[in-house]
DNA sequence: GAGTTAATTGATCATTGTTCAATAAAAGGA
DNA sequence: TCCTTTTATTGAACAATGATCAATTAACTC
């Protein structure tokens, strides 16, 4: 059989997506499989490498989804807020995504896509997007001198956040860790942000 | 043939991690193979399921040996140096070590540990005596009453340092890695021990 | 309707972790 | 010393993987 037209190139695209979506957050990054995909989409593997150059590429898509997946959750939090409020709020839908979609979530920090010499630019465009959420949140801490110091502090909080997640996942009890993440988080924001205002004049 | 007893138990355990520390070092998790070790030790694959129970089996002791190694890399910094100070030390002897054993210190966090229920204890120790360097240097900043908060702290900025060098890993260019690495740090450092003395009373 | 383009297939290859009956060397006992 | 038991070692065999690519055939073009 071949050119069936059953489906578009995008649909195909998703199709593959969703089904390697549902692989990852049923058994990992471990039961994963091309094969596995393309029986259930109902199409050939081939098709599958048709569309993406190979697995990691496939993952890497599936990971930007992730991203985005992760953007929609992280809602905007009223300006109105402290920026300390602010980033509770942020860490806390942060800390409830990690954890309820922990097997897809784990795969964005795979080893596998770091072997390759950097990510590309769209991929990083979505990071970027989650980052500003933070220094939106932080901005009213910083003069509008300071924006490398507020970026910086940004990437601080956000790969903190991202250290306590991760390791959080290394612990047996589920519930008892989603509330050590919770708290640890918390702690962090706590002194971060009172030593800024102790550091930053204004 | 059988029983050659060329090497005791022992002996072939370390011949196996050694190798598999190479392999790892060269190329990542994933170049690491049993069938490799085994022809590269002179042995067969079977020897290599004598001694551990599984592929995840030997990663973990792997990575055992590189607990090891970053505690003796992390030499206790002196007590009369400021507890920011003692951070920073440990902090910087801490990138440099994640960033010359990059794939390596990758490995410890590879997402196929974490499928199972728990790490064991002798592993949790190894990480505890990890975390022992951090609460020791920042313990002149809490009261005897408070060793709760001054762990709680100790793991925060534990997990953070892993955040930030875990993050730097996706970066392509190896030097401003390190160096961002180091920025970040320096920054989680001083905001969060001055927001310490903000609220600790001592 | 002939010719071109491109989507789809699936057999094929090299590799992987893992198993386990067979084997042979050492240890123990008489 | 010889027989038995124990145990280290082997490697063929299995199932599964990612990846390739010539062959096939449907759709599009003119």
């Amino acid at each position: 059989m071949a050119r069936r037209y059953d489906h578009s190139r995008e649909e195909l695209y998703e199709m593959i997506l969703n089904e390697a979506h549902r692989q990852v957050m049923d058994g990992g990054l471990r039961s994963l499989s091309a094969r596995k995909i393309a029986k259930e989409i109902g199409y050939s593997v081939g098709t599958i490498y048709n569309l993406f150059s190979n697995f990691d590429d496939l993952i890497l898509h599936l990971n930007g989804r992730t991203l985005d997946l992760l953007f929609e959750n992280l809602s905007v939090p009223p300006e109105t807020l402290d920026p300390e409020d602010q980033l509770r709020e942020l860490s806390m839908t942060y800390i409830k995504f990690t954890r309820t979609n922990q097997n897809l979530w784990n795969c964005l920090f795979d080893n596998r896509l770091l072997i390759r010499d950097g990510l590309p630019e769209w991929y990083n465009k979505k990071i970027d997007k989650l980052l500003e959420l933070i220094e939106k949140a932080i901005a009213p801490l910083f003069s509008s001198l300071n924006s490398l110091e507020r970026h910086q502090s940004a990437w601080v909080l956000w790969c903190s956040f991202h250290g306590i997640c991760s390791l959080a996942n290394f612990q047996s009890d589920n519930e008892e860790a989603t509330t050590y993440a919770a708290t640890l988080t918390d702690q962090l924001i706590t002194n971060y942000i009172a030593g800024l205002k102790v550091y930053q004049p204004q």
